[in-house]
DNA sequence: TGAACGTTTGCTCATACGTTGCATCGTACA
DNA sequence: TGTACGATGCAACGTATGAGCAAACGTTCA
């Protein structure tokens, strides 16, 4: 998961002991960073596909909802470790789920995921070649 | 970054002291998956951009290529912390440098990255609202 | 109403792990 | 040859993280 950097990460650009080369690019660089939330918001997506467990779940729910102990079948552990692991990614907004009897059904929020995923595998492919 | 999982995930679907609701969809969510070596390979691309530092080199050169100092200042950090990061990047294919004299010149490797963080920062924005 | 089931959640614990800084080395330029 | 830039090795520190257990919760069914 991520953890938090000693450094204080100033938007501006401050002096930093390094002399600019370009500054027109820096400046371009600077300016069109997303802000703070915004980062923050996407590290905490990539840190939660950052995790075997985790990547399990989402490529399982890629094509199909699933109940808990489905997932937990998939990725081998017990369902209270699928548990944990779904209310991060609950939390970051990349599954939801809908009650079914006693039973929970997951699914993915929206296609953004997926897109990503794929997008990762076609690299992760290409280059394995 | 990624921490091994004591658990040794195997691919096969063994028995896991929790009964299967949906055989047919276990199966398919089993022979779906992607293999091991591609599974490491997206968690590792994931791991890399799970950090604001790391981000933050990315999303600059999003738009254009950068000299080690220039990065340096805009992350608000030593060259030193930029050029291990960017080893980061490098070995996971994330970016790729060529030589402009004592200057070392990053840019992305190619598009994959770029798209993917548009996905991310718009799922980001979206969620927000 | 009670019991079984499926799921969630709170805790705790040990530890691996990543980040950062410093110092050094190699290379390129002038 | 001396100065800039960047790569890399090494060490240290704090701490995020995943596992596992047990208990709470909600739902269904007898």
């Amino acid at each position: 998961m991520q953890r938090m950097s000693k450094r204080s990460h100033i938007t501006g650009g401050e002096a930093c002991e390094v002399e600019i080369v370009d500054d027109i690019a820096v400046g371009q660089a600077l300016s069109e960073m997303p802000a703070p939330g915004v980062r923050k918001a996407v590290v905490d997506i990539h840190d939660a596909l950052a995790d075997e467990t985790r990547l399990r779940i989402v490529l399982a729910l890629s094509g199909r909802e699933l109940c808990v102990c489905d997932l937990a079948n998939i990725c081998g552990i017990t369902s209270s470790g699928v548990s944990h692991q779904l209310r991060l990614l609950r939390d970051r907004d990349l599954v939801t789920y809908r009650r079914d009897g006693k039973r929970a059904v997951y699914s993915l929020s929206d296609d953004h995921v997926r897109v990503m995923l794929s997008i990762a595998i076609e690299h992760a492919e290409e280059r394995a070649r």
